[in-house]
DNA sequence: GCTACATTATGAACCGTTTCACGAGGAACC
DNA sequence: GGTTCCTCGTGAAACGGTTCATAATGTAGC
């Protein structure tokens, strides 16, 4: 039996050798088994089997072009909202016998530009992206190399770029609304940095509402910005408010996760909630319902956002853009109403 | 200024080409740029600037043999275990800059081998599996082939390959023996199938604890296989046992996705909890305290086992296999004991 | 026996990088 | 002025597959 050299993977010659075939038969056997004679294929079976032979993906994609591989880059991997959508992403692809990667890129510019650019390298056929920043240039420079591209939870500013994305100007005012209608006169809005264009999108909600209800944003809003878009985050923000002296009335957390810090510093600060202090939520995740006090929320199509993102960027490299745009609905709970189920 | 042929990507020699330069010249700008006369060096930067070239990271990397990428399989990327383990792995990988892509099998051993020869080769420097099966040879003879390879969540039964998981017997038997401890005689045990190990050890777990309490398994558990280890599998599973007549005093959950569901359903069927049945969960996730029944949960390092997943298969290609095994704690909640805090 | 035509197998060209031995041109030194 | 060293830049040889024109072989038909 002979041995490959050790240390250094089967190439195709090996196997071509092992078997006493050309190597060109060695990849008919791998591309096209219909062509090649069953003796000779088995023989090259045993010889794959025996130098427990892999094909080398880079050399095959090299020579080959494509891949049926897309990428996607979410803001943070342990967020429920963009694990949703990863799944209704997968869920789409499957159907097209692609297959998915995700990185996350920790609302780190420089982190989702070495994801692109390693996806980029590697050739994938296209990239679903959250975008951290508000420039998309670098994104555009991708689309115009030929890599599909579709934005995530983000509307497109480019006529090239298809995006799928929820209302988050909607989302915002459906919130702060909610929470004017329910008597509160100064909201506390817990945010992300306006870099991130949800963020900016449903600050600007809240200044609407707050419009719409003829009150001076001024002073009838307090944005505070979260360090980080979790809980923790949350329980640091509300713990420093609290210590300052300047107890809100009514909370609105840019996401659930910050909300659930909220809600927990809230309790062992013996805080009624929503008596004391009224909280809103966004996301409407799986837990939000069960939770001690259920927490209000903005309900987001996660999974159908996720279908329809994979959807453009399967269906269409060379059709126009896309711009997708899903409403939100907000779900009144105990967190913010003494009168909700 | 010239053109590269439509829908051709431009490759390291049009840059040559255009900045008058060979293609030796055009790579050791791309990679050791100190070694080329400034003035040379901006000319080929303004040709690559120009053409808007991106190196081809399969010719790349065929050539040059090795990437700083590994590659993650996980069960469900839906699963707060499994991101927080992931978030764990990301942290360490930043410190030697490698990157991550996590792919998420379902279950599947399909796709889970996909995703595997799809890591492979493309020539990943490792991989971290949670398997979907019980049987791992493909997993050693990825190993064999060089490819570092970490069980995650996983005791290995192979000398030559790590593994990174946490003692799931322990964890069965701490949360029956709570029970036990607060005088059930019978268990409902919601559970994943068996080919997933972690479900068959917790189990062997819980029966540990029912021996060591004097009672007879066949009488005392009542083991239910979910559908599906999420929130719509635990109420799926409940509402079936409540619709049968044999209402369960006491639930033990594969994990608290599934605890969710039953506390949801629980809940809408006016079940005290804990008074008429006790539920205790698996992971302790974020929210378990905070829901409307805090969730007693046998609590995992999710964060730590990930670090240390990666840890192992950054330093040791070469070195002997290890075998870190962590030890769960229970977390008491209301949810299965009313004098919990 | 000869041509015509499948059917299989072959081997070299090619994909786009990196690497490395080598050459050209100075500078430094004796 | 000749030798030695350096600094830059060159060009061709890998890397490991796929593909395609071509060769070898066999079969049919006349």
């Amino acid at each position: 039996m002979t041995q490959p050299a050790a240390h250094r993977r089967a190439s195709i010659a090996d196997v071509a050798r092992a078997a006493r075939v050309s190597v060109g038969t060695v990849s008919n056997v791998l591309n096209r088994p219909e062509r090649v004679l069953p003796g000779t294929r088995e023989r090259v079976e045993a010889a794959i089997e025996d130098l427990s032979f892999v094909r080398n993906g880079s050399a095959r994609q090299l020579r080959a072009g494509t891949i049926t591989t897309i990428g996607a880059i979410v803001l943070d991997i342990a967020n429920p909202f963009f694990t949703d959508v990863a799944r209704g992403i997968e869920e789409r692809l499957d159907r097209d016998d692609f297959t998915l990667m995700v990185a996350s890129s920790d609302d780190d510019p420089d982190r989702e530009q070495r994801y692109l650019r390693l996806f980029e390298e590697h050739g994938v056929q296209g990239v679903m992206v959250v975008p951290a920043t508000n420039d998309i240039d670098h994104l555009l420079a991708v689309r115009r190399r030929g890599t599909g591209v579709v934005l995530l939870d983000r509307p497109s500013s480019d006529p090239s770029i298809s995006s799928v994305a929820v209302d988050d100007v909607r989302g915002g005012e459906l919130a702060a609304g909610h929470l004017l209608d329910e008597g509160h006169t100064r909201i506390v809005f817990l945010n992300g940095p306006h870099t991130i264009r949800q963020c900016a999108d449903r600050h600007a909600g809240v200044l609407k509402a707050l419009v719409a209800a003829g009150l001076d944003p001024a002073s009838a809003l307090l944005e505070v910005t979260v360090t980080s878009l979790n809980a923790e985050g949350g329980e640091a923000a509300i713990r420093g408010l609290l210590e300052s002296g300047d107890r809100p009335t009514a909370v609105f957390c840019v996401n659930d996760l910050v909300a659930l810090g909220v809600l927990r510093t809230l309790r062992t600060e013996n805080i009624a909630v929503p008596t004391d202090v009224a909280v809103v939520g966004y996301d409407d995740v799986a837990f939000a319902a069960e939770l001690a006090t259920p927490l209000t929320s903005v309900r987001q199509p996660t999974h159908e956002l996720g279908v329809r993102a994979a959807d453009l960027l399967l269906s269409g490299t060379d059709a126009a853009a896309q711009h997708v745009m899903f409403q939100p609905t907000l779900v009144v709970r105990g967190s913010s109403s003494s009168s909700a189920t």
